[in-house]
RNA sequence: GGGCGAAUAGCUCAGCGGUAGAGCACCUCCCUUACAAGGAGGGGGUCACAGGUUCGAGCCCUGUUUCGCCCA
């Protein structure tokens, strides 16, 4: 048996430990019992590793390796994603460097550039993801610009586009003018914002009143096509169907009315600026106005008198106030808090703006999903996200799938130049002639689709869909998802969506989410905020393991976490504990018995410890509480492996069970380390090379499943453990340190006194006393401390620290007497009697009986001390 | 405006009807030959507030306050 270093340095080893998973096929579905496929949500090419990736990657990764270990077949399938503005901002960043342009570039060019950029510097952090510690199906790593999940996408798109799901219209959508592309809802952030509300008079023609009208954003009214009140407003009854002259240009505008306005806001009078606002995109239709855009691609001013021509919109709205306030127009202006769309990925201020789309019609596909949830075909954890979905899934809007990119996956629909038809093949062809007017003038549609559509796709297009694979059969639905809940609706509802639409089935059976990682002050980590927390430095200074055990214990499922390096540093003592604990097995001799035969009451206990632990904690496991199974494993491993029974080993190795026990201690090891092996994957395959457990790896070995169970000796121990705290009190107590072996007396009570008087050793070795026996004699000695606990009473003779205790017994006397009225009170109401159920009673009973007791020992433990002064 | 979550020891969090818990921090003692990245012990809580239900309430209900998030 090889000897491990005494210091735990978990740089030395865990490169080569991901290397031995790897030669083993550790990652590779192997056939088992039944499949569990766990779909990796695609990391971002772009991505770098943050403190986010390293709480979700490890989180997916202890649910599958917890899998693996119940001996099930299973597949964790890896991949990355073209992450579409992302990606060409990255590589449009590059090319300034050098002068260039993407426009001068041209798309085909342009397209390579990217492509050579992802093969060089793109999916680092799939490296990355190893250093985790996160062991997927590398053979089974996809892209989803890879030809099959392309196939996906367009089929997708061409059998939704058939179905009538898909549509392309001029609709509002969000505009973000620096990425120069439409972005759904999702993708936009709402922020509050103290803005002005101006009021502007619009004269009323043919009237010397003014109509007065506010808004926040005065530029746009150069795309006003109407003025709008509600119809029954009796401020504004008089100017219905009238018409009003726009200040600063000579253009008219009907005064409509429509139940749509809020007659409180303001003086319940609205510009409608149908080009550039949804709300009255919406009345411009129903009123039949022409919607007229003002403001381009880039942000600035179209369509507009020539002075206003080519400004930005905050030129704009200076000039637009400057021009109304010589006009006398600009009536007032007010503060006010708004929400303001920004751009989620560069933060640039949103422009609603009218444009053609593609839009993916949500509403008989969130009825699927909904059936689908209620069914129980797919369940949240934690389940409070059921409610979150579903209230998604009823006021859901439809999709705005098209981006203005070059990078991505290319609509396939073609626009016919002559007649305006648009062609969208079923088969992947391009089509040469125009079905309608044959003529041959076609053009494909340059947008490509939004990231997301294809990700949507993930869990069965990285199978092989819409081929009937292999993989298709076996792996499909998937058992989970796991991830943040961030991405709910992004992502998870969207799967859930086009799975339903295109396969008829759930992609995955249950949704695991966790929160999110905040600083240890519970602020969001940012760049900006500059609080973030290099995940691969917490690697370099204390060990993947470390960083996993810090984000995957001490919180419950769905809960946002903290991260710190106090707790990382947490996380690497307890590694240490582990490393150190089994370094002790190895400095032991080599030879190790039959665990069966290590067969004394510690250690049933132990073995009734391990198998309570191994079913609560597979169960816990089971629902997705990692923190909570974790932190009965640790509690097994720490308290009770290696504070009681690797301390008695120390004693009894020289026994006739000698070498039964060392083997039980090896044997119990090994089932810890199965345990921990989710949480710190490293350091638990480390010691299991080094020690030689079982066979081959830790990371392939199985569940602990040892079915007996040793109540009697379970309690027994438990109870001798409560007199060596006892004990190791009275030490503390008298000023004793814990290694000097003192005299103690014990006086055990009745029926336990076998049980003391066979435990003697175990008890003088976990408590450094030596123990003396009072036997059936209650005689005790004068000025000791003593105390009482189930078994048996134990003294320690002592000198001084008399008062000290005496000080501490009449506080304990006072709790006591508090208790015990407490207790008194509820026994003699009758309610209580009547209702509570017998067992309860029962044990109310049986506890006054048990204070009582405790009362009358500590008032002769305190005239015992006192008499004795 | 609607919804969700949180409020429990100095800090981070468990507990969700039946005697208030853990880790960290703090204090005392111990460099005992696996581990001082450790061991043994200790102090510390009107469970945000106000009502209610119940024999019994951190726990359930109602309302209030504060904080965070999501949606509009």
């Amino acid at each position: 048996m090889s000897q491990l270093d005494s210091r735990y340095d978990p740089a030395e080893f865990e490169t080569k430990i991901y290397q031995l998973w790897l030669d083993h096929g550790v990652g590779r579905p192997r056939p088992g019992k039944e499949p569990f496929v766990l779909t990796m949500p695609p990391a971002n090419v772009t991505g770098n590793l943050h403190m986010g990736h390293a709480l979700t990657y490890p989180t997916q990764d202890a649910v599958v390796r917890f899998h693996r270990l119940l001996g099930e077949e299973v597949a964790y399938v890896p991949g990355t994603d073209h992450a579409g503005i992302a990606t060409q901002l990255v590589v449009e960043r590059e090319l300034k460097k050098e002068h260039l342009t993407r426009t001068g570039l041209g798309r085909e060019a342009f397209v390579q550039r990217v492509w050579q950029w992802r093969e060089q510097s793109g999916g680092q952090i799939l490296s990355q993801l190893r250093r985790l510690g996160v062991l997927a199906d590398w053979d089974r790593m996809a892209f989803t610009l890879d030809p099959g999940p392309s196939r996906a996408v367009r089929t997708f798109f061409q059998r939704a586009y058939h179905q009538g799901l898909i549509y392309r219209g001029a609709y509002i959508v969000n505009w973000c003018p620096r990425c120069r592309t439409a972005l759904s809802d999702l993708e936009v952030v709402h922020r509050e914002t103290k803005g002005i509300l101006w009021q502007i008079a619009y004269p009323v023609l043919n009237s010397d009143q003014s109509i007065i009208v506010a808004t926040t954003r005065p530029e746009t009214m150069l795309g006003d096509m109407a003025v709008v009140v509600h119809p029954d407003d009796p401020r504004h009854q008089a100017h219905i169907g009238q018409t009003v002259r726009l200040p600063l240009t000579e253009r008219t505008l009907p005064l409509i009315s429509d139940p749509a306005v809020d007659i409180d806001f303001g003086t319940g009078a609205v510009k409608v600026t149908p080009a550039h606002d949804a709300d009255d995109f919406a009345i411009g239709s129903r009123h039949q106005l022409t919607p007229m855009v003002v403001i381009d691609e880039d942000g600035k001013m179209v369509n507009v008198p020539h002075r206003f021509l080519g400004l930005t919109t905050a030129k704009a709205r200076e000039l637009v106030l400057e021009e109304l306030r010589a006009e006398g127009a600009l009536i007032g202006q007010a503060e006010h808090l708004h929400a303001v769309s920004h751009c989620e990925r560069c933060d640039t201020v949103i422009e609603p703006r009218l444009s053609e789309q593609w839009f993916l019609k949500m509403g008989p596909l969130a009825e699927q999903a909904l059936a689908a949830v209620a069914r129980g075909d797919v369940t949240f954890h934690p389940e409070r996200f059921t409610k979150i979905a579903n209230q998604w899934l009823e006021n859901i809007h439809d999709w705005c799938i098209s981006r203005q990119l070059w990078w991505g996956h290319q609509i396939p629909a073609w626009y016919c130049a002559d007649c305006g038809e648009i062609a969208v093949p079923m088969a992947d062809e391009t089509p040469t002639s125009c079905a309608k007017c044959h003529g041959t003038r076609l053009a494909r549609d340059p947008d490509v689709l939004d990231t997301w559509f294809s990700s949507a796709l993930w869990p069965f297009s990285t199978l092989g869909w819409p081929e009937e694979t292999a993989d298709m059969a076996r792996y499909f639905p998937t058992q989970t998802l796991v991830t943040g809940s961030d991405i709910l609706f992004f992502w998870v509802i969207r799967m859930l969506v086009a799975s339903l639409n295109l396969t008829d089935q759930v992609p995955f059976h249950q949704v695991m989410l966790h929160g999110l990682v905040r600083d240890k002050d519970g602020h969001k980590m940012s760049k900006t905020r500059g609080n973030g927390i290099d995940p691969l430095l917490m690697i370099d200074r204390h060990g993947a393991d470390a960083l996993r055990w810090s984000l995957l214990t001490g919180t419950t499922l769905g809960q946002d976490v903290r991260g710190s390096e106090a707790r990382v540093v947490e996380g690497r003592n307890f590694a240490n504990k582990i490393w150190n604990a089994s370094r002790l097995l190895t400095q032991q001799p080599s030879s190790l018995g039959d665990p069966a035969l290590a067969d004394r009451r510690i250690d049933r206990w132990l073995k009734d410890c391990v198998a309570e632990t191994a079913e609560a904690a597979r169960t816990l496991m089971l629902s997705y509480e990692l923190g909570a199974a974790a932190e009965r494993i640790q509690e097994l491993f720490w308290d009770r492996f290696c504070d009681v029974y690797l301390e008695t080993l120390k004693s009894r190795l020289k026994d006739g069970d000698g070498k039964a026990v060392l083997g039980l201690a090896h044997s119990v090891l090994a089932d810890c380390l199965i345990m921990l092996h989710p949480f710190v994957p490293f350091v638990t395959e480390a010691i299991w090379q080094e020690l030689a457990l079982g066979s081959g790896l830790v990371a392939t070995a199985l569940w602990p499943a040892p079915p007996v169970r040793y109540p009697r000796e379970r309690h027994e121990v438990d109870q001798l453990l409560d007199l060596v705290r006892a004990i190791r009190n009275l030490k503390a107590d008298a000023g004793e340190a814990a290694n000097r072996t003192v005299v103690v007396r014990l006086h055990a009570r009745g029926a336990h006194a076998a049980l003391v008087e066979a435990e003697t050793g175990l008890i003088a070795h976990l408590a450094g006393c030596e123990v003396e026996l009072a036997g059936g004699d209650a005689s005790v000695w004068e000025k000791a401390l003593s105390a009482r606990t189930e078994v048996a009473d134990a003294y320690l003779r002592v000198g001084e620290a008399a008062e000290k205790e005496l000080v501490r017994l009449e506080r304990d006397l006072i709790a006591l007497d508090d208790e015990i009225g407490r207790v008194e009170g509820r026994l003699k109401s009758p309610d209580f009697l009547a209702r509570a159920p017998k067992t309860v009673v029962d044990t109310e009973r049986s506890r006054l009986v048990e204070l009582s007791a405790r009362r009358e020992r500590a008032n002769v433990r305190r005239s015992l001390l006192q008499g004795g002064r």
